[in-house]
RNA sequence: GCGCCUGUAGCUCAGCUGGAUAGAGCAACGGACUUCUAAUCCGUAGGCCGCAGGUUCGAAUCCUGCCAGGCGUACCA
């Protein structure tokens, strides 16, 4: 519909020209605008407005001879109106808008979907929690940012793989194997101290518990270091099997797991020092390696072998990067917690330094979740052991309302997380508010069934009859979706789909409770149906993005 | 100190990247179910858009400086 009115405003700008209406050929683009005022219009420009200055004409008057030169074969318009200081505003012929039905209609799943990725190959790498615990709520907010965006861009056409980094190297996982073997040595009836540093939750315990079944007490008579090694490999990796479970069950599947440990086995961290240092970028100081991170604007150098010959943890993250665009991917996208935005300067520094362009990395900062209870914060501490998991949240309030609530902000401010309110079958609870939507809709289209009317399809009389304002206000909704999805993949919001979806379902609620869909009239009633069959499907396919379910009944 | 994020209705937040009279939801008050699901709807009330300057036809939005809160500022991850 935009672009249609863009092209009569172009044109008849161009005509004015023609015509010597206008002294200068020199024209800005259209910019069409939907105005909050209803007695605004449908759309406005304010062409008139950045013309004034070129042409040398008073806006107003700019708007009059844009206006006359406005040919409109299609009979798209039903009036034009000159406004405030100089915007051009359009009202748009009801019948005008019911096309959009048939095109949503015809889309089906596909409705929103464009091509404006061209196929472009990006990654996006989220959650990436390290192996050292379960999931906790926070991890659920990465979890929901980072597989809408990575759905909502694939949507739009981008080529996408989502991708886990699991952190299993390093000195955290060392404190898990130790953490492990205490409670192992404990379990044994050795008299520990158990250490403050170390995994405190009662999961350990179990892991020590499933460890001392399988191996008995050998692992008294081993080494230490053999004993603590052993004991983080297979905590680890039963840890991550649990987060696997926890994100299945959550909706979200990756493509790809990728082991930080296995950069080091193919000696790939290595190999990448070695080539920095060939180029250069690394000096040795105190001992230690440094990156000079500061020609890429980072504030001070940063250390990627610490000088007891430890690699950091920078050091691998910049053979992990390297390896994404080795495999091909023209832009990475990393999904981070809000407490590592510290991070991103060093590591778009290595990016660059690899010979990559700044815009071809891009990082998410999701804000932390604060965990309520009934308005009371809720204390949580992975060390400490004192947490709610993402498995607790799923199980208490279900995936649809978790998913849905982390989308309901900006990605970039602090969330409140009530347990009780999401829990709430309630209208606090802003998922079911849309989700009934759905719900109301398939039910109806079952009545309907059952009165004989099984096969709902465009129908040209009974579409025209779709004349009721809350009609019109539910097509034009439903005519800027296709815009939402590409906004939301633009700046990677997911949040906007949350907020149209709202939108639409308020917008749908209103029109149930004033008119009746199962209209005697059989033409009207014929429309009205496919009306509502359009909104199912715009509420399925948004739903589907965010990973929530779009129920029948509920 | 420096850096990043956030200040919008009593509370929780949107605000289409500069547009016209700033919008929702909760909470408060008053209404609507013998009719397609009341997990819904309708109405009332509620505002110096943190403060002060600047940019221009026009600012919640952009720039500068303050103020407040959160986070970061490791040879931790």
């Amino acid at each position: 519909m935009k672009q249609k009115l863009k092209k009569l405003i172009w044109d008849a700008v161009k005509t004015a020209y023609e015509d010597n209406a206008l002294p200068s050929s020199e024209f800005p683009d259209v910019e069409i605008e939907e105005p909050k005022v209803e007695k605004h219009g449908d759309f406005s420009t304010n062409i008139a407005m950045k013309m004034a200055s070129i042409q040398k004409m008073s806006p107003r008057k700019i708007s009059e001879i844009i206006i006359d030169h406005i040919s409109d074969p299609d009979n798209l318009l039903s009036g034009t109106d000159i406004a405030g200081p100089g915007f051009i505003n359009f009202f748009i012929n009801e019948s005008s808008w019911h096309p959009v039905l048939r095109q949503i209609h015809e889309a089906g799943n596909e409705f929103g979907a464009s091509d404006i990725g061209r196929g472009k190959r990006i990654q996006v790498e989220f959650v990436s929690s390290n192996p050292t615990g379960p999931l906790h709520v926070g991890h659920g907010r990465g979890a929901s940012v980072g597989d809408s965006t990575a759905n909502i861009l694939s949507f739009c056409g981008y080529d996408v793989q989502k991708e886990y980094y699991i952190n299993d190297s390093g000195r955290q996982i060392h404190t898990l194997g130790q953490s492990v073997l205490f409670r192992y040595r404990e379990q044994l009836g050795e008299d520990v101290e158990f250490p403050e540093e170390c995994y405190q939750g009662d999961y350990i315990r179990e892991l020590a518990e499933e460890v001392r079944q399988r191996e008995g007490d050998a692992l008294m008579s081993s080494g230490e270091e053999a004993a603590i090694e052993y004991c983080a490999r297979y905590a680890s990796k039963k840890i991550i099997e649990g987060i696997k479970i926890d994100l299945d069950s959550f909706g979200v599947r990756f493509n790809r797991w990728f082991s930080e440990q296995s950069l080091y086995d193919s000696g790939k961290v290595d190999a990448d020092i070695k080539e920095l240092q060939d180029k250069g970028m690394i000096y040795k100081e105190d001992g230690a390696l440094w990156f000079k991170t500061t020609e890429y604007g980072d504030e001070k150098d940063r250390v990627v072998v610490r000088n007891n010959g430890q690699t950091t943890y920078f050091a691998s993250d910049i053979a992990y990067h390297k390896d994404k665009y080795d495999r091909g991917y023209e832009k990475v996208i990393d999904v981070w917690g809000a407490d590592h935005h510290g991070y991103i300067p060093r590591m778009t520094a290595a990016i660059e330094a690899s010979g990559r362009k700044k815009d071809q990395f891009h990082v998410i900062l999701v804000q932390l979740v604060n965990l309520l209870r009934d308005g009371e914060p809720v204390a949580m501490s992975t060390r400490a052991g004192e947490f709610v998991t993402l498995d607790d949240v799923i199980r208490e309030v279900g995936k649809d309302a978790a998913r849905f609530i982390f989308l309901t902000r900006h990605h970039e401010s602090p969330l409140d997380f009530d347990l009780e309110l999401a829990r709430k079958k309630t209208n606090d609870n802003p998922v079911y508010y849309v989700q009934y939507v759905h719900a109301r809709i398939s039910s109806i289209i079952k009545k309907a069934g059952e009165r004989g009317i099984n096969h709902i399809a465009w129908d040209d009389q009974g579409v025209a009859m779709l004349r009721e304002p809350e009609e019109i206000r539910l097509i034009k909704n439903m005519a800027r979706y296709p815009e939402v999805v590409r906004n939301s993949a633009e700046f990677m919001e997911p949040h906007r789909i949350t907020f149209f979806l709202r939108n639409l379902a308020s917008a749908f609620h209103t029109y149930y409770n004033k008119h009746r869909v199962l209209e005697d009239d059989e033409v009207l009633c014929r429309g009205r149906l496919y009306l509502i069959l359009t909104i199912k499907n715009v509420i399925h396919n948004g739903l589907t993005l965010l990973g929530v379910s779009a129920p029948e009944k509920m």
